[in-house]
DNA sequence: AAGTAACATCTGGTATACCAGACACCAAAC
DNA sequence: GTTTGGTGTCTGGTATACCAGATGTTACTT
């Protein structure tokens, strides 16, 4: 967002403080904000506090109870099916998009990313096997050039953040994705436009089968 | 955004008095509007001119150049083709997720929209016929009850609406894009994702084809 | 005439004051 | 004890004042 230099607005500040909060699970689905109370914690007036709160109420993190205050949305089953169909949809496309025109240059990428992975793997270290992840899918999506998949794209894995490290923690996960991450590899470098579509639409279908047994298996109480 | 009862507040009204003249091209590309003027001219405030502006901004349709204002954002050729894209990554996936849950009654909808395009065609009614693709279209999205996946499709109408009527300025595109409706109705009422699928990408790829065209040939001054 | 320095005046960013709607609570009436 | 009505105090919505950065112009110096 708009930025002069090094400049760096109140709103965009509190913005990420309460967005990096929500993602956090800092603040709980349910609990109001309120612009006042924000203001004076963070020790701004409530007109950066106002707008931060509209774009993330925008975004889809928080809604906006008239005459109560603003509540940070729960995350329900349904969200997660719908962002994991968006991303089947989109994704799978991406890759079906690159294929044809991908340079070695970004199968090397690619490989320094799946290493990095790897290595996360090797010392469980889940935080960083999904940091790594993330920049996976996202560099594919990068390569399209279209800014609007990119940016609906990125915006779909931020929600997938609230679920923390559930998504791998069993350490079997791990290797099943870098597996199906190789395929993906594979796919592109052969420039095969459909058979990457496949892995990469069979790999965002395991990680969903993963999630949503976690999800039905744990007493999910933020639903 | 929120209202209570019948309070829509000014921020929403300025939302869309901008919004709608960007989309009618009454103001131009490159133009620039200050906070200040929109607040004179339409009589309220800056902060309701201003939660709007960056509602838009966010949205795609301005872009603010600091210390200048905020300027509309020019639609170029590669706009169309990254909404295009986008369309069809999302709308193929629509329907083959729409197409085995079907219902006779939603069959009925799509015919009764396909009845009021038609009678649009017939009295070269091309705005009427432009409401209704969108209709339809937006009808099938809206089955997949993804509210992401609806959100993202309805944004992305949006902008084609600057393109005004020329993607139906032939009469034989009207009939064409009727025909090929015709074709996603029926295997929608079959039950075949693949083949509704496939329809529905024909479809907009055939409109992309007419688009760019167009495009190609006009002197296209807005990019 | 050319260059430069000061300033007037744009911009958006922020702080603050005030308003009306909504609601909770308590007191008074029955 | 129950109901009802008024009031205090929440909320977000809006208007306004002020600030600092950026810029373009003007006036003065050389």
């Amino acid at each position: 967002m708009k930025k002069v230099g090094k400049f760096v607005s109140y709103t965009d500040q509190v913005y990420r403080e309460v967005k990096g909060a929500v993602i956090s699970q800092d603040i709980v689905p349910g609990e109001t904000l309120q612009e006042r109370q924000i203001a004076d914690t963070l020790g701004v007036s409530r007109t950066p506090v106002r707008e931060a709160l509209k774009r993330l109420e925008f975004e889809g993190w928080v809604e906006t109870i008239p005459w109560k205050g603003v509540v940070v949305k729960e995350i329900e089953r349904q969200d997660i099916l719908e962002v994991f169909q968006c991303r089947y949809a989109n994704e799978g496309y991406v890759a079906k998009l690159i294929a044809p025109t991908i340079e070695d240059a970004h199968i090397q990428d690619l490989n320094r990313i799946d290493q990095r992975m790897r290595e996360a793997a090797a010392v469980v270290n889940r935080q960083e096997f999904i940091n790594e992840d993330r920049n996976f899918h996202m560099y594919l999506a990068q390569l399209t050039n279209n800014e609007r998949l990119i940016q609906f794209l990125d915006h779909l894995s931020d929600q997938l953040l609230r679920l923390g490290i559930r998504a791998v923690a069993e350490e079997a996960r791990m290797d099943e994705a870098l597996e199906e991450h190789k395929a993906i590899i594979q796919a592109l470098k052969a420039k095969a436009p459909e058979t990457a579509a496949q892995a990469v639409e069979a790999h965002i279908q395991n990680t969903e089968k993963v999630v949503m047994n976690l999800i039905d298996e744990e007493d999910w109480e933020w639903a």
